[in-house]
DNA sequence: AAGATGCTGTAAGCCAGCTTACAGTAAGGG
DNA sequence: CCCTTACTGTAAGCTGGCTTACAGCATCTT
């Protein structure tokens, strides 16, 4: 049987690679790592539903995570997809501890490790530091989803499919011989969910694409094969 | 002339009634105050306008004021209507200080305090509490937004005019002998504008309300005449 | 009083993109 | 290996709500 101490240090390395955690002192390290737990996903796992009491803040170690928000109809809008060093969850739910609308899916292989709410809202308040960045951890979903409103309301489905493109390939793009792969699997479903329209004009517009030669498909993976193509039709 | 305590004492009044800062230990208070102005502006007038540097942060003493974003072809979507007590502007920028996107515009003669973003994360790096506050502070945005978002993506134009007035009377409501008034003038334009339709779409939809008998209207001021009504039209 | 400016009301026409429907293909699993 | 399930591709038709266009009012200005 593994001693406490090592299963501590392994908790504390749990929190390595963690935005939120840099440059923590070490021994607040070791003491934040008490509260924490570790966690493994398969894809496609659903890590929390909505309705699920939003009491808990998990951090993405490996592999990425689709946020889903979901309506009663059982239509769907993906928020965001996160990557590993990030936070999800909801860290300033209602002060009615109101249950999320969102839903967290596995989008790959997943290990995360999750800490509670009040625990980590109870270690900030002695550390000003890390509530600042509590702070702008939330200001950043905020611009994020900002950012997401006028896509939607702005923007035309063809559009806001070449933006969706443009940033996958920056933000999960590696380079290949035809172009820039984006390195997720993602289904036309998937993409339409990302965009917010449905399954059938994503398909037509996607074959559109290829067919104009600015992209192709490897694998189940998308390869952006004219780059340039692609931004002019980011415009309106 | 003045007296520089007078002065102070003057902008520590200011801080009163802004929730932010309620509880806030007077000496506090009163460092705080030294780096806030006091502002008026009348009925119309902008507050900042979209391009401005973000480095302010605002709290409303009086009167209203909306946050409108405005695309690049004029077109426009209001995201907020501010009351007194609450704090606007952002706080958590991009790390590059990019510019806001947003305007603010005096829905009403306006009165208000503000502070640098800078001065008042440096006075909160000191103050833990203070800063979970500004993180929640946040994160009510950030629910705000994302219950636009809902409503844009999944509801129609008209349950989305239903539960704007819902929600108007509920918030800015005071009882009138037809029924509840919303205390606040606002064009159909206006409207228009916060349920994300254009303006001859409103006028229709509101003429068909009136028609039914669910609202009226008076100076200006619209009054629901018959809340079930409205509360049956929020459901899609 | 006349003119300018902005708000309200109404209506015809149009079109992006959702719906519905179906066929073909890939892939996972027993 | 077959069978089931899920994904892809295509197309006809419909419709919500945006566009465009005007006319009548209400303020405000000078």
């Amino acid at each position: 049987m593994r001693s406490k101490d090592e299963l501590r240090s392994k908790a504390f390395w749990c929190l390595l690679g963690i935005n939120l955690f840099e440059n923590l002192r070490p021994e607040d390290m070791q003491e934040l790592s008490r509260y924490t737990q570790n966690r493994k996903y398969q894809r496609g796992e659903m890590i929390y539903l909505p309705g699920d009491p939003a009491t808990t803040v998990y951090f993405l170690k490996k592999g990425r995570v689709k946020l889903v928000y979901l309506d009663e109809h059982g239509r769907k809008l993906t928020l965001a997809i996160c990557r590993p060093g990030q936070p999800f969850g909801e860290l300033m739910p209602d002060e009615d501890h109101k249950r999320s609308r969102f839903m967290a899916q596995a989008l790959e292989d997943v290990e995360l490790c999750l800490i509670g709410r009040d625990e980590l809202i109870r270690f900030a308040q002695e550390r000003p530091h890390l509530s600042l960045r509590l702070a702008k951890w939330v200001g950043q979903q905020l611009r994020e989803m900002e950012s997401k409103l006028e896509d939607l309301i702005f923007r035309d489905v063809p559009v806001r499919l070449a933006r969706l493109l443009e940033r996958l390939a920056r933000e999960e793009g590696v380079p290949a011989t035809e172009g820039i792969e984006i390195s997720l699997k993602l289904t036309n479903r998937e993409i339409a969910d990302l965009i917010g329209s449905t399954r059938e004009t994503t398909t037509v517009l996607l074959s559109q694409l290829r067919r104009s030669g600015v992209i192709t498909k490897r694998h189940g993976r998308f390869i952006i094969t004219d780059l340039e193509g692609l931004k002019q039709r980011c415009a309106n």
